[in-house]
Formats: C-alpha cells, structure tokens, sequence
DNA sequence: CCGAGTCCTTGATCTTCGTCAAAGCGACTG
DNA sequence: CAGTCGCTTTGACGAAGATCAAGGACTCGG
C-alpha cells in the first residue's frame, strides 16, 4: 500500500488519496508521525455486494474509512423482520468507537473498497490527538442528524413519500453536486428493492409499486433496475413531504 | 447559585450536584479552573410543561444540561406532522455543537430543570479540554445508538409492539434500577397520549387502544391517565417484539 | 438454446391502523 | 353547582399498505 502523505485543502495531512474526497475522512486529523505509524498497520479491502462486515454481537477489533461504495447498517428483530438503519457511502466511518461488541450489522450492499486499521490503533491515537476524536465527534453528530431526520421520515411519511424521500436522498449522497435548479440527476440505485424496503419499513411490492407510479407519471425513468434518471428533481421533492 | 467542586465517583470534579447524577453528564470533564469559569456564567433555570427551549432554525446560543424531567425533541413536516425524535432525561445535554442553527424543536414535556451555559463558554472550553469532547463523543454515540434502536421500532414494529417498547424504555429511563428479576415496575408517564402517538409514528387513539389491551390483559394498571404499574414486566417485554 | 435462479412487477384480497364522531372524566371557573 | 376545557376512551367505518399468488425479465451454466 502506498502512503500519500500529502495535504488536504483544508492543510491538514491525509492518509491516502480517497480519505480526501469528501467532508468527512477520519485520516486527516492525524499528524505525519502518526500517519506512518497508522499506515503500518492499515490494510486496504474490496468486498463483494452482500459481504458481512460486522456481525451482530461480534467482536469489533478494527475499524475502517469507506472508500468507495455503499455499507448498509442494519438491525433485525428476533423474528427476522431488519431495518436499515443507515447507510455508509466514502468517506464515512465504520465502527462503534467505547464499545466491545457491536449490536448492528454492516453489510456491503454494493462492491466496497475500504480502509481499515486495528482497533487498538485508533484508540490509542485517540488519546493522543484531540483533533481525531473532534473529527469522529463532528461525523457522529451528522450521523445523529441524518438518524433523525430518516425518523420523521419512518414515522410520519406515507408510502410514496417515503421512496421519493429515498432517491432524493440517494441522488444527492451519490453525486454532492445534484443541482436543484439543473433539475436533473442519474444514478446507480445502490440498494435493491428489498434493501429499499427495509430502509423505508415497507415491503418489496409497496416499494414497486411506488416505483412504479413514479415512471408512469414521468417523474424518473428506470434501466435494469438500477439505473435512474430523474427527470423532474422539483417533481420527485414536492412527492418527499418534506 | 453555588458551586460544588466536590469530586465524582470517577475522581474528576463535578460542576453541580445534579450532574454527577448518572452516567451522561458533561460538566465532569471540566478541571477546577474551568468549573469556576463557568460556574460564572451558567445559570439554572426551572420551565413548565409545554415550554419550547429550542425553537427550530433559532440560532442556538446556548447549552444546556437536563437535570431533572423530560425533554422531547422533535421534527415536524411542512403540513404539521410530527415526530418526536428523541427524549432527553437528566443529565443528558442539550444542543447541537458546530452548528449555527438548530433542525430541531426541543420543548419540556414534564416540568424541567436545566443548568444552561453560553454556546460560547462551552465552545472555548471544549477547545482546552479534550476531555469535555470525549464526553460529548460518548453521549453523541449514545444518542445515535437510541435513535437506531428507535427507527427499527418505526419501521418494523406494530403498534401493540411499539407501545409495549415505549413502556419498557420509559421504565428504564425514569428508574435506572428497574429489576426485570422483580418483573413489577411503577412510574409516572412523562408524555401525553398526543406525545407517545408522535413518538410511535402512530395516532392518539391507537396508542389509547393499545394501552386499554394491555390493561384489560392485566400486564400494566394505570391511574389517572399518568401513573402506570407494570405488574408483568416479562409479559410486557414479550410483546415489545425485541 | 434450455432450465434454474434471482430479482422485479402486477393483481386480488385481507388486515391493520387511520379517520371521523361521540361521549366520559377530571380540573378549574364563575 | 353548572359549564367549559383539555385529555382520553370507545365505536363505526374506510383506506393504505401487507400478504398471497402468479408471472415476467435478466443472468448464468450447461
């Protein structure tokens, strides 16, 4: 593995070439000492659709920056019915810091390359460096904001609302830049209909056929099953509740 | 007010003596120094039921800890529905950190005491200590932890199993000994009927509903529409559907 | 090209929960 | 004490979404 030590826009140095990409890297808040000491111990991974990350109730002995990809969360009921409860795109981190074992899964719900490091590492530089544990403390508080937010969006919004809400979310997690007023956007649907489904506590055929009435009124338009245009961003906010 | 630097369990000072109450307090990881700086500009306050301390999108300028009662936070859509997205019980802290403006209504949902310091007192000192963040990083990672179990109640629960869950956890929160061994716990409600219903993602009448079934089925008693007896927790846990 | 497997769509029916309406129950007031 | 107000309960009905069932579209391996 190669270790870019370089700088940041925001002149602190990262780690590697994808902790950059976006807001919220974990890499760089460390030092250059530190950084060559992390990177000793860190190890690049890709992953399949489908692979399990971290169990339910298994150990966690490392944690990791999402590079490239989508990790979904999720937590099941003793009965088998699961829930989405987050999703992980670059450069989120992956990893319940203060806690032995984990009571959420995280699956690769599209091809993931990921960064990982020792657990024990991490926690040690945690100590050593504040402005590591402001970074995690910043991307904790986003991840509160958007639990939140998908709350009001579980509890209060109807069906169609509810897949609306969901691409709109989507589009603008896959590409930052969605312009609202360009009033277009394509993507690659990273979850299939029964990932949707658990995301939005409803069930596959609800999601079709929310789907569904979406392209019949012109709103988006769907290729094999994953690949969306939609055509009307205004459309598609107005059907979210928001 | 006065101030007590006394020493918590843990050996770190404590600001007050309600802080050092539970697990989740904030004003512990200040050093004697700091504690008399803030102790300056805190303040205490007491608001009745009903009362809104966070207004959404009011500029945020100050923080708070819960000392005794119950907070609920909630998010409304444009058409008025709502959802209350989390409670807050002492000593959890209020307010969002890093952020000008707050996306959240927080308002009393029982009489309330808060301890309340200037965003700016809190802010500075966060930036000396780095163990006041790593408190926040706790309490944020808890929070986020309370919200994910919640959205698999939201998305996944019925609605007689999302009001057994809202009993459980109330039972929790307000008597932190709740004994499932002795499998009898009594409490005061600290929401209204309109309040659980928005907490549930359910309508007043459904949560009434679900509250008569479980009384008529002898699992809780309830007096004066506010004080609840768990005669079986286990029978109630049973249908909380974990 | 065929057959199996996976994922998605569509239709018919059923259930749960929301909506609408009315009435009960305290608490407070004049 | 009657009257009002806020909160809750209960009942009748309807609608949104779940369930059940069937079939279509695409991929993969022979």
């Amino acid at each position: 593995m190669t270790v870019r030590q370089d700088v940041h826009s925001s002149g602190i140095p990262v780690l590697c070439q994808s902790c950059e990409a976006r807001h919220r890297g974990v890499c760089g808040a460390l030092d250059p000492d530190q950084l060559v000491g992390l990177a000793k111990t860190s190890s690049r991974h890709s992953v399949e659709p489908g692979v399990e990350l971290i169990g339910d109730a298994e150990t966690i002995d490392s944690y990791s920056n999402v590079l490239s990809g989508v990790v979904k969360l999720t937590k099941s009921l003793s009965d088998g019915r699961q829930q989405i409860v987050g999703l992980q795109f670059a450069p989120d981190f992956l990893g319940r810091p203060f806690k032995a074992e984990s009571e959420i899964n995280a699956e690769a719900a599209t091809a993931v390359s990921l960064c990982s490091f020792p657990k024990t590492a991490i926690e040690r530089m945690m100590k050593e460096s504040p402005e590591l544990e402001h970074r995690l403390l910043r991307q904790t508080l986003n991840e509160l904001d958007e639990a939140r937010d998908w709350m009001v969006t579980l509890g209060r919004k109807t069906a169609s609302e509810k897949v609306a809400s969901f691409l709109l979310m989507i589009a603008m997690n896959i590409d930052p830049a969605v312009d609202l007023a360009a009033n277009s956007a394509t993507f690659e649907l990273p979850l299939t209909r029964a990932d949707i489904a658990d995301f939005l506590g409803l069930t596959i055929e609800t999601v079709s056929r929310q789907l569904t009435r979406l392209r019949t009124d012109g709103v988006i338009r769907i290729e094999n099953n994953r690949h969306v245009t939609v055509d009307s961003l205004s459309r598609l906010e107005q059907r979210s509740g928001a």
